[in-house]
DNA sequence: CACTATCATTTGCATATACAAATATAAGGA
DNA sequence: TCCTTATATTTGTATATGCAAATGATAGTG
């Protein structure tokens, strides 16, 4: 093997945006039953768990930019998906029924996605991948 | 912890695009001679190793999609990086000399980059995943 | 009570990345 | 040799995502 590949198999800004990619098309599969991108029903879900949740709390909890969130919400709010709350500087985000179904939806969606997943790479390296990743993204986050 | 939580950890959606978000702001840091992206050095890399490699195979070696690379080309042919030759249906890529002087610094920028993400990841750690990222990956481009 | 510093959100701008359709080229069969 | 099919690249379009600057709002200090 060349050195240069053995770069790519070792380097885990590469490994790491690739595999995103890869888990990113399996995860439009499987959730189909919207136009939306996956990243939006993560946001669905982590709102779902705390109704009324502050925009910078989401962002902490998803790990975006605040400037993502403004622009995720936004679009959740044009299709009537979430309402949102200011009160003073802060705003708070909640489901409306529609989002609340949808919810469910993706909970179906996400249940298939991960016995998708579970099938291809084998129950014991997605466990150990997923807790490995949040592990590291944890000390990288700490370390800013 | 609640239910949320756990799923945001466990879903390799998730945490995959969540960890690449956060090694490529640090990639970004390593690799602040240029004003280029990480991922064109990777392309540069894979380049400097095959000269005259074909767009196809690029893309494969970095499992990008084939509109991608026609654009990272263009960007890197406008500043004399990369010089292409097309012969027949195929084009053809290899390094200016730029290019090669550019892949100089970027062995120096990657090697820093190990060094961070090993202090802060653990060697341990860093190993594993990006090994099991590699694997991982291999596993979903062979699936479709 | 005014003013300044701090904090949360938004806006402007840029860019990596993909898919689908269009185009260009080659290759193989009649 | 022409026509059809297959393959490689490009183009049009869309979008997630971020940074830096702008805005809006509070809170603490004199």
């Amino acid at each position: 093997m060349q050195e240069e590949e053995k770069v790519l198999m070792q380097c885990l800004f590469f490994t790491s945006n690739r595999f995103a990619r890869n888990i990113t098309k399996l995860a439009e599969k499987n959730f189909d039953f919207s136009d939306l991108a996956p990243s939006y029903f993560y946001m669905i879900m982590v709102i779902h768990g705390q109704p009324n949740i502050t925009q910078k709390e989401l962002c902490q909890k998803l790990s975006i930019a605040p400037s993502t969130s403004t622009r995720f919400i936004e679009k959740l709010v044009k299709q009537n998906l979430v309402r949102k709350q200011t009160s003073g500087k802060q705003t708070m985000i909640s489901l409306t029924e529609d989002g609340e179904a949808l919810y469910v939806a993706f909970r179906k969606g996400l249940k298939s996605l991960f016995e998708d997943y579970n099938e291809i790479l084998g129950k014991e390296l997605s466990m150990n991948l997923s807790l490995m990743l949040h592990e590291a993204s944890q000390k990288l986050e700490k370390n800013n």
